[in-house]
DNA sequence: TCCCAGGCTTGGT
DNA sequence: ACCAAGCATGGG
């Protein structure tokens, strides 16, 4: 079914580096796991978006991308007005930027998922997830393509198989997913609430505040977090003089300007 | 507060 | 062939 929303770009999602799995994979379709579910879909328009699911699936995947709310138009608005400390920079970017939601992605996938993405690559972080996928993960079948995938393996899997990943190439990051795994198994994954989630997982080794920023924002839709990783250091640095005017100013969607900055500023350099 | 190792891959000389 | 850097963190 087609989807209409004048702020849903797939291409700009895929590569805004808040999540791992979903790529390309031709004739403009794009293929993406969360959970046990297995969605493909594409940019019809620049206001339309088909997805290849069922109709009970897509229930899932509208919260997955965030499409029931308006504030995506409000931030719009918001930055529109906005006259203060770096606003060429930052309207730039979110015209650059326009389409990008903040995913409401799995708690789990998601916390270990940005353990293995400290001093590491984009590629090389969804190389290291679909790796741990296709070792430990369940393999099934989406009955609406007839693709098969691999889910991402849960705590359980990750603790009776420790020596797998020791050796599937996480270098030092693989004592991490697994105190990661230690800690939820102890907690229970809803010990992770939206407002104290981050500071709760920065007591798991290999959990820093970067990490947690990250794990607040797209598992958790803290939409608050502001994830501060070198690229936006940079930003603050070079960009926008290290003035924070416009934190105050964007503090409800400081998570959605973070992944405007960060998708806009990582295009200048790959010209 | 500052400094560096740890593991592994890619991209640039 | 060599080396730096990559959406950081923990420990000294």
């Amino acid at each position: 079914m087609v989807i209409t929303s004048d702020w849903l770009d797939v291409q700009k999602i895929a590569d805004s580096g808040q999540c791992f799995r979903m790529k390309s994979i031709g004739g403009g379709w794009y293929r993406t796991v969360s959970g046990t579910n297995y969605l493909e879909l594409r940019q019809v328009s620049a206001s339309e978006v088909e997805f290849n699911c069922s109709q009970s699936d897509m229930n899932f995947w509208r919260f997955y991308f965030d499409l029931d709310t308006d504030l995506y138009n409000k931030f719009y608005d918001l930055v529109q007005k906005y006259n203060g400390s770096g606003s060429d920079y930052i309207k730039k970017a979110v015209e650059y930027s326009k389409g990008i939601r903040i995913l409401n992605q799995d708690v789990w996938e998601t916390l270990v998922s940005f353990i293995i993405s400290q001093r590491n690559s984009i590629p090389r972080i969804s190389s290291m997830v679909e790796k741990l996928c296709s070792t430990l993960g369940n393999k099934m079948t989406d009955s609406t393509t007839g693709k098969e995938y691999f889910t991402f393996p849960n705590i359980d899997k990750i603790l009776e198989n420790k020596k797998v990943i020791y050796n599937i190439g996480l270098g030092y990051r693989d004592e991490y997913v697994i105190s990661a795994a230690e800690f939820c198994k102890m907690t229970g994954l809803g010990y992770f609430d939206k407002k104290n989630g981050a500071a709760k997982a920065e007591a798991i080794k290999g959990v820093g505040h970067k990490v947690s920023s990250c794990f607040a924002l797209f598992a958790l839709h803290d939409m608050e977090s502001f994830p501060v990783d070198v690229w936006v250091q940079r930003i603050l640095d070079n960009r926008l003089n290290n003035d924070s005017e416009f934190m105050g100013y964007f503090k409800e969607y400081l998570g959605l300007l973070q992944q405007c900055m960060f998708y806009y500023e990582r295009s200048l350099s790959k010209q």
